[in-house]
DNA sequence: GTGACGATTATCT
DNA sequence: GATAATCGTCACC
């Protein structure tokens, strides 16, 4: 089943990543239908965070998606290659998000292996936001969009980990915020082949 | 109008 | 471990 449009407009952001963890991802492109459970994500934390695209109020072209209600997709190119994905949350005007860094492999294993030219059975090839997006073919053209339409959601499958099987770090390459920097706003299963990074705390 | 740079990844040594 | 790939955004001329 779907997650309510409620369920994202929750402004703790924080335990909002760490809720997602295990929820289902989908994707409906041309019929071709791809999901995956979140293993890897970020909080960014609106306005406060020195990490974030909104921080200290930055309202741009870009960012306007950020100030959405919880409940769209918030899609940038990065490095111009790689599409990123996040779940903006919490009400308008207050420009929290999720990044999804990570993925496992659930439905359509093999659309996403022609998309990203390697076998399902490779951890690589969700791990990593970028990698993860593009498995499940989200590009900037999924910006904005409604989280609870036909071309893109979230399910409950009702899979949960225990609580030890849950990490919490810091964010990666942001030492520059400082206090942020210490926070852990990172949130990853232990020892899933498809996160991203080495499976320390 | 123009230039510098980024919430990264694949590939090469 | 180091580095190239590659383009939309944003700040400033």
């Amino acid at each position: 089943m779907k997650l309510s449009p409620e369920y994202y407009l929750n402004d703790d952001v924080v335990s909002l990543a760490k809720d997602l963890l295990g929820k289902v991802l989908y994707t409906n492109i041309n019929g071709q239908i791809s999901a995956g459970i979140i293993v890897e994500t970020e909080a960014y934390f609106g306005i406060k965070d020195k990490a974030s695209h909104a921080y200290g109020g930055r309202r741009t072209n870009r960012t306007e998606t950020m100030y959405a209600p919880g409940g769209v997709a918030y899609v940038y190119l990065c490095y111009g290659m790689h599409n990123l994905f996040n779940v903006v949350s919490s009400v308008i005007d207050d420009p929290h998000a999720v990044l999804i860094r990570a993925i496992e492999p659930l439905v359509g294993k093999d659309i996403m292996e022609e998309r990203r030219n390697m076998p399902s059975t490779k951890g690589a090839i969700t791990s990593g936001p970028g990698s993860a997006a593009k498995a499940l073919g989200i590009d900037r053209s999924f910006n904005s969009k409604n989280l609870n339409g036909n071309e893109i959601w979230i399910e409950d499958h009702q899979i949960s980990y225990p609580e030890e099987a849950i990490a919490a770090s810091p964010r990666v390459g942001i030492a520059y915020a400082q206090e942020h920097a210490l926070l852990p706003c990172r949130f990853f299963v232990k020892g899933n082949k498809y996160v991203s990074k080495p499976n320390k705390v």
